[in-house]
DNA sequence: TGCATGCGAGACATGAGTGTCTCAATTTGG
DNA sequence: CCAAATTGAGACACTCATGTCTCGCATGCA
């Protein structure tokens, strides 16, 4: 039997995998899971053993990412202080999963997970929140919609961070290159 | 023999081919090469007499974007006139393709292909070249570089398009969310 | 020491996508 | 109207990723 009762957490080693895998597919999103498995420094048979098919690694992703970000919107603290502020924290927060985040973002078969879909559904809920209240506080444009300010923040960290991997954008300044742009825009300030 | 010299052009049928193609992949990125050829009303033989492969197909829609994207840049005349509105204007030129470019965009397979590159080395010159304008103007920010907001741009014009496919955003206020965002920031303006 | 569990390595079958070919039918142009 | 070219349909082999299995080896525990 078993040493470990997989009650909701995982093992160690499954863990690792995931991570390593993470780290693989998003700088490669097409690759196969012997190359997963070796970048990993498990075998295929061990890596099947962990999650059998590449549906359930997918989908083991999935989860990993969301549970990644909640813990980053947990420790940017968006609900409390300022808005924009909070938006800043958020934006420094989430830039060093910005690839992964990427990756999942353009990883269609997740749609079909409920669990998944819900855990995104969780995110959007907090980060429009977010920006509700900055419009409540007159602070955040109201002819913008929390929707779609919620999906440009997305994209912007997305390609900021492919322009840091490019080597287009210093890794230092990514993020304010982020929060400058979508706080304020390219245009001058008025005088 | 052949009725045509194919000298640089392409028969009708043949881009005919082509632009079902992108539209399918537009919306399924991994379709098989007998699904485009369902999609586009030919049968496989004839798909894989013009283009010998999925990497000549590939190609072919890279080249396809770089000469749609350069068409729509002439028609936005970003080099003339008030940066600000010819940033407006290629946004407005850009939306309508904005799934394709989308597309391409996460093809990666396409950055080993010269012509392509070169291709997309000409549209983002042309691009930075009007950010660059803006800024020696003193209308745009110059703690934000071309490059970043060439990237920018179309992570937020490819995001767009995304939201109006999922009916977050209305199609016809999709340019104006953009430009407004990219030029104008989620801030209220200042009084 | 002996036993059990987990892992690595590899063989094997399977299925999907692909590239190539043939042949009949249709279209096109002289 | 005939001949050439093009197309569609399908057969065929090949590649690659995948899923499954077995077996030998190592580590850990009693």
């Amino acid at each position: 039997m078993s040493r470990m009762h997989y009650s909701g957490l995982m093992s160690f080693d499954r863990e690792q995998v995931l991570r390593e895998a993470a780290a693989l597919l998003t700088r490669k999103a097409t690759a196969s899971m012997d190359e997963i498995a070796k970048a990993a420094g498990v075998s295929r048979a061990t890596l099947h053993r962990y999650f059998p098919g590449r549906d359930a690694l997918v989908r083991a992703l999935g989860a990993l990412g969301v549970e990644q970000l909640e813990e980053r919107l947990d420790a940017a603290r968006i609900e409390e202080g300022d808005p924009v502020e909070a938006v800043r924290r958020l934006i420094g927060e989430a830039m060093p999963v910005s690839g992964f985040l990427a990756f999942l973002y353009g990883e269609n078969q997740l749609y079909d997970v409920a669990e998944i879909d819900e855990g995104w559904g969780r995110i959007d809920e907090r980060v429009s929140a977010l920006f509700r209240r900055g419009q409540e506080q007159g602070l955040f444009r109201y002819d913008l919609s929390p929707a779609w300010l919620c999906e440009a923040l997305y994209a912007l960290i997305a390609a900021s961070g492919w322009c840091v991997q490019d080597g287009k954008v210093a890794s230092r300044d990514s993020a304010r290159m982020v929060g400058e742009l979508l706080l304020g825009g390219m245009l001058r300030e008025r005088s």
